[in-house]
RNA sequence: CGGGGUGUAGCGCAGCCUGGUAGCGCGCCUGCUUUGGGAGCAGGAUGUCGGAGGUUCAAAUCCUCUCACCCCGACCA
């Protein structure tokens, strides 16, 4: 490709409501346009690179087994209503109507269509296993869409969905996608962990997720390094305390804390580590039960563990200043349990907590010295409701937890009889037994893996694309193509070589500055590039610089065109 | 939805407080010069100042409403 026939509009300067790296380079290298809020469009060049991305998840995919199918955006509301989702699924599906005033959604994934094909189409075992995908653009009315494609409410996604006979061959079939989501994400040059997850709305036995590693990562995953134990934060268990706790060698004690609030203010001012301060959060359950939620100082709340214990309860918010006044007649900044009449959810870790401060239910005090068993009642359990830090031990028993962050590029799920049972999906079995189907599911945010893919690949001068994924593997740059014979000479018979190979090459043919043709290169990131120059030229030399290198180095300009075949085979 | 912020040329921004001819840089167009890291000179085009209403002799500027977008939280590929 010339990149006279082609469209390359690249910016100096992002757009100011860019933020993240990927989002402000994916904009100045041309290859996203915003139309609204997650809404946009792929460019030429973009386009190339999401269609390498497509193309090897869909490879992968047939070579696993599983068989492409295509089914509609539009999906009508009574199959939702059917699974009991329409309601559920809630804002974040965009619901539309047709010219009849009948409900329709736009599809924002694609179990119960698939779903109704298979009891429709799948009547014995002897037509099983099977595991159907499809690539195809969702969307989602996500409450804040942010970073360019990251995020997107519209965007690119394989979904595959796999219906078994049994339970042992729905986990046959999960270690297979597994394998083949390994393969799909080393093949696409990223470096990239596979993690234990919480199965979430989507429900379901087990479930993994796939994160492409990276500072600006939203999700936070716990690994052990000396075993292969990775887990979603959200998911990963805490471990109860070995230590025994120490006997209790202060008084309860009330002390003045004006104008401590946080954890921290209360530290700093008493002069007690974190550590021994225990922190207590109000919350209200969706059918309006209170409770007391009881962490270490330097521990954080884990909102979906804390939402799978009966005090909590699934969907409990934060009670309100009011209501927390109300209650225990004090501020947030100083409640505590001492004497309080609510039911208490104790995390393990204060299982070995004596001598502790917590707030005093007045506002502008804490006790000191406070332990349980003696200034209040031992909570009934101590449960796990708390994030794990780096540090923590790990749960497989192998040493202990450090942390990292990362992007969810795919997610597989276990989905068992969820969808099947509500929607009378039955085949039937040897005996002639209706039995209903075990199913899988499995997706890639395909788009999203272009963003987290430059997330995790660049540098000051732009995006380092993987080559894999490249929307083109080679730039040509000559310089003074339309002024020196040589130089032109030399660049077309080149160009015409590596095409002829099958190379996918552009060629910078504008009538531009050598910088700023080297620039937009860069900034495309493109991985490999070849500069003509009658300086070279002198010597019978090009240069050849990969994306990464400082410097160029010199290649011979007969030898050049086997020379790049090989280096790019 | 709660909290914070921004809307002025394609992009980045100034002007607003203190009302009085709408500006700067980059980009774009033309010409000449230049050509190994985002060129120089000369000339040029481009704005319902997000929208509606109000105050005023006069509104980008003050007031009210509204819309869009961004950032921080819960949701997810």
């Amino acid at each position: 490709m010339r990149v006279s026939q082609f469209f390359i509009s690249t910016l100096k300067e992002a757009p100011a409501e860019a933020e993240l790296t990927s989002h402000r380079l994916m904009l100045r290298a041309g290859l996203i346009r915003k139309l609204g809020s997650g809404l946009y469009t792929w460019m030429p060049l973009g386009l190339r690179v999401l269609r390498k991305v497509e193309a090897i998840v869909r490879e992968e995919m047939n070579g696993a087994g599983a068989l492409e199918l295509s089914m509609p955006a539009v999906q009508p509301a009574e199959l939702w209503q059917e699974s009991g989702r329409w309601q559920q699924f809630g804002p974040q599906m965009l619901k539309i109507k047709d010219r009849h005033q009948r409900d329709f959604c736009f599809g924002p994934t694609h179990e119960e269509v698939i779903t109704d094909i298979a009891r429709r189409e799948i009547r014995s075992y002897r037509q099983l296993p099977v595991n159907f995908y499809q690539i195809q653009t969702k969307f989602r009315d996500e409450i804040r869409p942010r970073f360019g494609v990251m995020r997107a409410r519209e965007f690119l996604m394989k979904d595959a969905y796999s219906f078994h006979v049994d339970f042992a061959d729905l986990q046959r079939e999960y270690r297979n996608m597994v394998a083949a989501y390994s393969r799909i994400f080393t093949r696409l040059g990223l470096d990239f962990r596979a993690v234990a997850a919480d199965p979430g709305a989507i429900g379901g036995t087990g479930s993994h997720e796939f994160h492409v590693l990276a500072d600006s990562g939203e999700d936070a995953i716990a690994y052990c390094p000396g075993s292969d134990y990775a887990a979603n934060v959200e998911l990963a268990e805490a471990l109860a305390p070995v230590a025994p706790r120490a006997p209790a060698t202060e008084a309860i004690n009330k002390v003045a804390t004006p104008k401590a609030h946080t954890i921290e203010e209360v530290s700093t001012l008493l002069g007690i580590p974190t550590q021994r301060i225990v922190k207590t959060l109000m919350v209200v359950t969706a059918d309006g039960r209170e409770a007391l939620l009881l962490l270490r100082g330097d521990h954080m709340l884990n909102e979906v563990k804390a939402g799978k214990v009966s005090e909590a309860g699934s969907g409990f918010r934060f009670a309100s200043d009011a209501e927390i006044r109300a209650r225990l007649g004090t501020g947030a900044g100083s409640m505590g349990p001492v004497g309080a009449v609510l039911p208490i959810v104790a995390d393990r870790a204060l299982q070995a907590i004596s001598d502790f401060v917590c707030g005093a239910n007045e506002d502008g005090f804490h006790f000191t010295g406070v332990n349980f068993g003696r200034d209040l009642p031992e909570p009934a359990a101590y449960v796990d409701i708390r994030n794990v830090v780096a540090g923590d031990p790990s749960p497989d028993g192998k040493g202990t937890l450090d942390i990292l962050r990362g992007i969810e590029v795919g997610h597989v799920f276990q989905l068992g009889t969820k969808y099947s049972t509500a929607m009378n999906a039955h085949y039937l079995d040897e005996q002639g037994q209706s039995k209903p189907l075990e199913m899988g599911c499995y997706g890639i945010g395909v788009s999203r893996i272009v963003a987290a893919a430059i997330e995790q690949n660049h540098d000051e001068r732009g995006i380092v694309f993987p080559d894999a994924m490249a929307p083109f593997r080679l730039a040509l740059v000559p310089i003074g193509y339309r002024k020196s014979e040589a130089v032109k000479a030399a660049t077309d018979e080149l160009y015409r070589a590596l095409v002829a190979d099958g190379v996918e090459v552009l060629l910078d043919d504008r009538d531009e500055r050598p910088g700023v043709m080297f620039a937009d290169m860069e900034l495309t990131g493109i991985p490999h590039r070849v500069t003509i120059g009658e300086r070279g030229l002198k010597n019978g030399e090009l240069e050849y610089q990969q994306r990464r290198d400082a410097k160029a180095q010199p290649i011979l300009l007969g030898e050049a065109a086997g020379w790049l075949r090989e280096r790019l085979a």
